[in-house]
DNA sequence: TCCTAAAATTAGCCATGGCTAATCTTCTAT
DNA sequence: ATAGAAGATTAGCCATGGCTAATTTTAGGA
């Protein structure tokens, strides 16, 4: 299950091996790579939430579409997304986020559309600021996201 | 049993999968994914880059203890680096940077320290800075990063 | 010098997340 | 009502990048 997903990124290498400096070096990396992890994560439920609004209904054909992968893709995904506990789903049948699921969509919406808010004001073209806040949305950290919220009130 | 279930949809069949804004966003999708497959690399120049200049040598085990992974895990990424021209060796011997990888070391420690002192304008304190920009890093295009550095110079 | 500890490497495991090809289900239009 | 198209799923492949355990090489100290 998860376990999974925490031992791989809590290995016993973590004793020993150097100064402060160093070890918080190293946090940063792990902390990149367990970012990673979440990233399609949140961009599904971003997704989904996003094609439920608009269209009634979040089609995996639409999602492939959308994201730029295969079907087959998105199919194996989603089974990742109904054993974390973000949709509910039977096979044919139309997708749900769950609670947590659409908690995590509102919330990763809501970074997103600060970061986009907070590009667009340092001056860059619409398509460069939304292009850029995909790949930024999930390494924004709670404080950082604020300090572009204080900018942006200036 | 399954009353739950939502047999027929799709009223609204909005549109499919040749929009151009779909197709936008799906290379937005795309661009992360490629992204991701840079990190390791620029990582790992990076880090080699600094090693060198501090420690005169980068070794595997120092290597692996900034990063947080094991030898093991660092001693493959760096098969994967000579495979792909960022580095030369020999085995238990030293690691040297070739003319690409120093080039992109360069690049990246240029545009991490970019990052850095922009999050430090921004009131953050230096830990949160330095976090951040290591994740922030590979997703900045160079036309953000160059409106980080007219935002500095402000 | 030689022996042991540290470092490096190899082998082999696992999960992720892409893909294609093939199959199965559902939908729709005749 | 049904056949064909569209969509969904399964099976199976591959590369990546973690890990542990075991082995090999290097290097340092008695």
């Amino acid at each position: 299950m998860e376990s999974n997903i925490n031992k791989s990124l809590t290995p016993t290498n973590t004793g020993s091996t150097g100064s402060p400096r160093i070890q918080a070096q190293a946090k940063g990396f792990q902390a990149v790579r367990k970012a990673h992890q979440s990233e399609i994560v949140e961009d599904y439920v971003e997704l989904i939430s996003d094609l439920i609004e608009k269209c009634g209904e979040a089609r995996p054909v639409d999602i492939a579409s959308h994201m730029g992968v295969t079907q087959p893709t998105v199919v194996k995904n989603l089974a990742r997304l109904q054993r974390d506990g973000f949709i509910t789903r039977e096979k044919y049948r139309s997708i749900f986020l769950t609670k947590t699921g659409a908690e995590l969509a509102d919330i990763c919406r809501h970074r997103h559309r600060i970061i986009v808010t907070f590009l667009l004001h340092l001056g860059l073209d619409a398509e460069t600021a939304e292009h850029d806040a995909e790949g930024l949305e999930h390494h924004v950290s709670d404080k950082t996201l604020a300090a572009f919220e204080a900018a942006l009130e200036k």
